[in-house]
DNA sequence: AACGATACGGAACCGTGTTCCGCTTTGCCA
DNA sequence: TGGCAAAGCGGAACACGGTTCCGTATCGTT
């Protein structure tokens, strides 16, 4: 996803304890500016905010913005990094903690559509269909659908759930039904995921 | 959502049998040239394409385009305003012909996703946050969500959903799951609408 | 035929993302 | 400590989209 200079041959000490290769120290404070502004900008402007608007808030040029991160949406995908890393962890908790497979979906579904709705118009750039997005959808579905998967065969298994859907177009399907779910007081994205997890289970 | 000129005090003969203010005669032929134009151009390339290459298209410059429809939304509409139409008018018919209301509801609903998803866009044109969408939006929500709500009444009253869904909430759901549905194998709205409407249904 | 109202065309403007390149800063080495 | 090449920076410039503006052409009436 980010293409860091490639770690030239070099002395001992220019590399850090996780073997990157170390850049100089205004590149690596100007990378942390920007990761931070960038997600101030993101909660009070939404994540469409233009880069110029992130840039200034950074203090830097809009040329380091794009050094530090090769596209928008990469930029995007740092910031929402860690989150989705705790969503994508979450998955197996949710299986061992949960009652039953079924509730472990739910509970899940529920965490992942938080995610979504919690920041401004990142489901609206999820699935913005100009390739400006692809990166950042690629890397939900990348990390997310296997743990979906996961999830959707255990509660299959259970005979819980019917067996023919998959993770990736329940996955989407979610992401679709919380596009706009800020900015708009008549819609609850929440609602509507709910209808759709009780759509899958069997009729007993 | 059209501002046609306004009729001015005139002699007989110079208003049409609709009782419109007639305008010259090449700006009828340029806005008929443009809806066909616009309508060609929108399945080959989707609702999104520029209005250069529409104006192209229809042999005039872009300040024509304008001028007979102030916004892009509006000549989306005006391209798909008989479609929409139709799909309103279905409503009640499918109420008379289905053998019972749910079966109206999914009739319907399902004629509404055909209109979207063959659509290159639509969709995703009908949820651009942007501003720019917004009469297209409006327009849709106005024409449907009457009619969706009289589907829903039927079989909430008929006992075979439930009666806490609104038509408008409804909608977005459906219409947002359509989004991207073109420009995705693996990914299939109808399923999922289908889905979403079991998850309506009391479970007996 | 003349003339005023209507409509046209497309250059120009604004706001985006992204690229490019001359200049600055850093950090190594003598 | 001073010099110097590489790394990094800033922001002007470009591409591309919607929209506006206004001088010019066309229409239809008198």
């Amino acid at each position: 996803m980010f293409r860091f200079a490639n770690p030239e041959e070099r002395t001992d000490g220019v590399t850090d304890a996780t073997g990157q290769a170390r850049r100089r120290a205004d590149a690596r404070r100007n990378q942390q500016a920007l990761l931070d502004a960038a997600a101030a900008v993101f909660v009070a402007a939404g994540v469409e905010a233009p880069v110029r608007d992130i840039a200034a808030a950074a203090g830097v040029g809009v040329g380091t913005v794009y050094r530090h991160f090769p596209t928008r949406a990469d930029l995007v995908v740092a910031v929402y990094r860690h989150q989705v890393e705790a969503c994508a962890e979450a998955g197996p908790t949710h299986l061992a903690e949960a009652a039953h497979p079924y509730a472990a979906l739910t509970g899940w579904v529920d965490q992942f559509v938080d995610l979504l709705v919690t920041k401004h118009g990142l489901a609206a750039a999820l699935r913005a269909d100009s390739a400006q997005f692809d990166a950042l959808h690629a890397y939900f579905v990348d990390r997310l659908v296997p743990v979906c998967a996961r999830l959707l065969d255990a509660a299959a298994t259970a005979g819980e759930i019917r067996a023919d859907v998959d993770a990736y177009q329940l996955l989407r399907g979610v992401g679709n039904l919380c596009v706009g779910a800020d900015s708009d007081p008549r819609y609850d994205a929440r609602r509507l995921v709910g209808l759709l997890l009780d759509g899958l289970r069997l009729r007993t």
